[in-house]
DNA sequence: TGAAATGTTGGGGCG
DNA sequence: ACGCCCCAACATTTC
């Protein structure tokens, strides 16, 4: 009588350097590798749009990636905390192994479930998979977590190398008639209308293609890495939903860059590296300031004077039709490809913060649903990072304007023609808002939060 | 991973 | 030759 092991996959949809696959294959018993699709558990973040398109091709590929080793994808949803008893009990497993997460309600879940199984007999173990390091392990001198990057950074390198990727298991065995949904009936894909041709032309999900992505980077666009401020070039990696669903591992990632590289790459590859531990940073925030999505790091902007702004201007910004030729460029390639290039963001997040005086949860939810990559670390930290509410973020008067950024980085305007094609012509919109005017009032709104603040400290 | 305002310097035109 | 002014270029400060 054969006691199965679950693995239950949530941000680490591969087969290649996956302790906790690697765990159940080396227990000896039959493998059933499961996906729960738990929109139900308290506090646990449904997907936006854009990554639920991305979750059903990478699901989809996994599957057959998994029939390739003799083995297929479980597919169940609901609640974690009835799931995955119930899967537990459908298959009379012995063993349930998982890859760690970092949000408070995930690991509240986790921890729950951990503790009912070890309870009821069964072997409960969770892994280290897709952080290179632990956030607890990462502290100040004083033994607090870090409030700033570059010591946070520093520190990092300071710890023994992170450890080398594992290799996918050979092959697998799974119990018979396991009883899993179809894909199709979860409805990850947009239907009336189909929002997603640019996407499927942009992107293909998946472990194969991801590892293809960082290999063509590696050998390729990574010498070009300097150039990574220019949104026509194409110079950045576009690992990032790769990361978010876990289709390769920073372990693999910081290996490769490790690795053999063109001459030209090997300055670039610590600056990539550098930007990868910015999201090791974020989800050191999440881990120690759960509401990172919600709320400002820094109290004081919780009396940030924000403007009622009417939504038909909030929408103006997320169909890019601002007037400003960056940032609907940069608004336009995210809703197309559920992408946009790290500099636009800026800019784009800074407009809408800034020049729209628009909260940022604003702005976060909507990058949220749009994104491929969207992640309950790096967007919210992001967001908070151009605010200037979040950890070692930009000081709030660094305002970006969307003109300069673009003579900068954009000088033939090749990205905004890309992106706007009907820059020039006479029915694009006049400005939503004039630069110099709405920089000053978000100036007087910054002063004006910060005089209330110290009142309210002083009462 | 900013921008704009303000300050400083030095070359050159000109009386 | 000299002082004066203008202004571009660069540096520093401020928001």
């Amino acid at each position: 009588m054969s006691t199965p092991s679950i693995v239950w996959l949530r941000d680490d949809l591969r087969l290649a350097d996956n302790p906790a696959l690697n765990a159940a294959v080396d227990r000896g018993e039959p493998v059933v590798v499961l996906y729960l699709l738990d929109d139900d558990t308290e506090g646990i973040r449904p997907l936006g749009g854009a990554s639920r398109w991305w979750l059903h091709h990478s699901l989809t590929a996994l599957d057959a990636d998994l029939r390739a080793k003799g083995s297929s994808l479980t597919l169940r949803r609901g609640a974690a905390a009835v799931e995955i008893p119930r899967l537990v009990d459908d298959v009379s497993a012995g063993a349930v192994y998982w890859n760690r997460r970092y949000g408070k309600a995930a690991r509240d879940a986790d921890a729950g479930l951990k503790t009912s199984l070890r309870d009821r007999g069964l072997v409960a173990d969770s892994f280290q998979a897709n952080l290179l390091f632990e956030p607890w392990t990462i502290q100040t001198g004083q033994g607090q977590p870090f409030k700033v990057f570059t010591p946070f950074y520093r520190a990092c390198l300071d710890r023994p190398e992170p450890r080398h990727p594992l290799d996918e298991p050979d092959a697998l065995t799974s119990p018979a008639d396991v009883a899993s949904d179809p894909l199709d009936d979860w409805g990850l894909l947009p239907t009336r209308p189909d929002w997603a041709a640019g996407l499927r032309d942009t992107w293909t999900p998946g472990e194969a293609a991801a590892h293809d992505t960082l290999e063509a980077f590696a050998t390729g666009a990574l010498a070009d890495y300097g150039d990574r401020d220019f949104p026509a070039q194409e110079a950045t990696s576009r690992l990032s939903p790769r990361l978010r669903f876990g289709e390769i591992s920073p372990f693999q990632i910081w290996h490769r860059m490790r690795g053999a590289l063109p001459d030209a790459s090997r300055e670039r590859a610590q600056s990539f590296l550098r930007e990868v531990v910015w999201r090791e940073f974020n989800h050191t925030i999440l881990f120690t300031s759960p509401d990172l999505a919600t709320v400002s790091y820094r109290p004081e902007f919780d009396r940030f004077p924000w403007a009622d702004v009417p939504e038909s201007e909030i929408d103006s910004w997320r169909q890019g039709r601002t007037g400003i030729p960056l940032v609907d460029a940069g608004m336009r390639q995210l809703w197309t490809t559920g992408w946009m290039h790290n500099r636009v963001r800026m800019v784009t997040a800074s407009f809408l913060i800034k020049n729209m005086l628009v909260d940022w949860r604003v702005g976060e939810a909507w990058f949220w649903d749009t994104l491929v990559d969207a992640d309950e670390a790096n967007n919210p930290a992001n967001w908070q990072w151009t605010a200037g509410s979040g950890a070692d973020a930009a000081p709030y008067f660094r305002v970006f304007n969307p003109e300069l950024q673009a003579t900068k980085f954009d000088k033939h305007r090749d990205y905004i023609r890309q992106w706007v094609p009907e820059i020039d012509d006479e029915d694009y919109p006049e400005p939503l808002v004039d630069l110099k005017a709405s920089r000053r009032a978000a100036l007087d709104a910054y002063e004006t939060m910060r005089r209330t603040s110290s009142e309210g400290e002083q009462s």
